[in-house]
DNA sequence: TTGTATGCGTTATCAA
DNA sequence: TTGATAACGCATACAA
């Protein structure tokens, strides 16, 4: 049976006390001498010692851990920045829980519960924003450390983008293409991400002199299938539509399947908007245009503010990211310029 | 501030003693007053009582947490894993930390410390098998609790599928098909998982009196680009091929890409099949014909497993799970049956 | 320059 | 049926 060694045990072997070992392994006092500095750190070496994290968190009363409540880590959104989270606690010695809510307002109070049990340094929570996060508010947030990443109703540090903005640049660039009856596949009424990327498409289509025709806006739960549903149940009822901006690359993969099984041309009959810009966006064909935000910044910036704030250090205000749309293929009615 | 409610603070509201709030709250003893359990229960839910983890995991010596290593929670193949570790482990209490290594072994290493160190209850260790396992090999794993997805070479419970006839029946297919000149797009010499199905494939190859070409045999790292060079490359250099096993799908997608720019049709020029069968197989153009692996239940059994570990109680033998050939349009040269 | 004593919050042992 | 005490492993205030 393995064994671990404790401090006392350094210390036995070093002939000094629990306390210089653990002075001199954390470099708290300068005042040792080198000689003792040297046995506890031989003595150390030899034994294998580890300090016991879950003691010294239980001392100091943190946890070098960062929880990352996300819908489903087996989005492509948001692996990425599950991963930049990752890459960015690993070397500050943090690690990351990982907690897969789906949405669940039920989950996301689970987790916040549990998380705060395990004394975590922070949460970095993405994607919520569900049903107006009412299960949210008028929870005790103090020294919680949370960051958003995306759009929320609530009053915590959040960094994101100008959804509403990017909404009206993919309406005007298919009314560039030539698309005057441009549809949306949307998500849920409640969801926070649909409301403000919704507000910026009826903007984007009053800008150029059109409305959104309530028969040609689709609410699904951003699924490839649901995207796929809603274009293949509006086909077969006859709908008329020559755009179509979906609120997410997974469900505008669907719509370009449901879309091809009945005939017609990408971008030539309907051109195609996502977002998100997945990997998966340059591989399939034609390529998925696509408004593409910094995920990897995300992840990155919400734990390094996570950090920072667990060690009481000023705070830069997260501030909002840039988007980009990129035009390609499934949106460029006139081809893809060379 | 916000002060978490200690068992302390309940005793005294309770008017008894800490112990007593210990015991009543877990359940542990049965002779207790109904009175008093009931007065402990309602101190506890007026201070929303929530028992310090840190502390519990200290006195218990081991924690309800399961570390989850992988190359790349980016990877597809892997994030299924991940969310299915998850989905096992939340009913059971236990959180999931996760740990992305690139396939870098002193990556793993640091990782397998630094769990250690946590206490966590196990490990769950997918996709190394890098380098032979050296660095791994001859390290003390006593009450590690580790369970293996997918090949190694150590003496460690594992749970995976038997690469090798998948391998085999995925050159069996193509030769079906007509093909003859198969290439091979494979990892790394040192990955396990490359040398198990580089074994099969040759004798799939032996099987049908055929065998690899050494310059149809091209190596990378997995990836979408990695892939698509090896392709692109083989092509440049007039090699002459008509079926692709590619020894992951990403690698298969890439490939596709680049037979696509040199004007390749297929299956009908080239015939191409992948391992994994991520979700974009179904989505891209022609569909990808690919080896199905069952990773929700690698994920789950693993996670099952390490509990079982964890609580000291008899584990299942993990076995070997069963793998499926789905046939695409990708390789199917005479078009897909109805 | 180093050691002793204390406490983080919990549970297990023993005694009452 | 309940409580006092000790211990998990560590870091800190204080003493020497």
């Amino acid at each position: 049976m393995y064994v671990r060694a404790t401090a006392k045990m350094v210390a036995d072997r070093a002939g000094v006390s629990p306390t210089t070992v653990s002075r001199v392994l954390n470099g708290k006092v300068e005042a040792i001498s080198e000689m003792t500095a040297d046995r506890v750190r031989e003595a150390a070496e030899a034994l294998d010692y580890r300090p016991n994290s879950l003691a010294v968190s239980l001392r100091k009363g943190s946890t070098a851990t960062i929880g990352l409540i996300i819908p489903d880590i087996a989005d492509a959104y948001f692996h990425q920045i599950a991963r930049a989270v990752e890459d960015a606690a690993r070397p500050e010695g943090f690690a990351v829980i990982l907690c897969n809510t789906d949405r669940e307002p039920e989950r996301e109070l689970f987790y916040l519960d549990t998380l705060r049990e395990q004394q975590v340094a922070g949460v970095v929570f993405a994607g919520g924003g569900v049903n107006d996060d009412e299960h949210l508010r008028g929870r005790d947030w103090a020294g919680a450390n949370v960051v958003l990443i995306g759009p929320h109703n609530l009053e915590l540090p959040s960094i994101g983008v100008d959804n509403r903005a990017a909404s009206i640049a993919a309406v005007h660039h298919l009314s560039e293409q030539g698309c005057t009856r441009i549809a949306c596949i949307g998500g849920q009424p409640k969801w926070a991400i649909h409301q403000v990327r919704l507000e910026g498409l009826r903007q984007g289509l009053a800008d150029i002199g059109e409305e959104l025709d309530p028969e040609l806006l689709w609410l699904g739960d951003f699924g490839l299938e649901s995207g796929y549903d809603s274009v293949d149940a509006a086909m077969e009822n006859g709908r008329e539509f020559d755009g179509i901006v979906a609120f997410n690359d997974n469900a505008a993969l669907g719509a370009i399947k449901a879309l091809r099984k009945h005939g017609r041309s990408i971008p030539g009959d309907v051109a195609v908007i996502g977002f998100d810009d997945l990997p998966i966006a340059t591989v399939v064909e034609p390529q998925l245009s696509s408004i593409s935000f910094p995920r990897r910044e995300f992840g990155e910036t919400a734990a390094r503010l996570i950090i920072q704030m667990a060690r009481h250090e000023d705070v830069e205000a997260p501030g909002l990211f840039p988007f980009e749309l990129k035009a390609r293929a499934s949106s460029l009615v006139a081809g893809v310029p060379a």
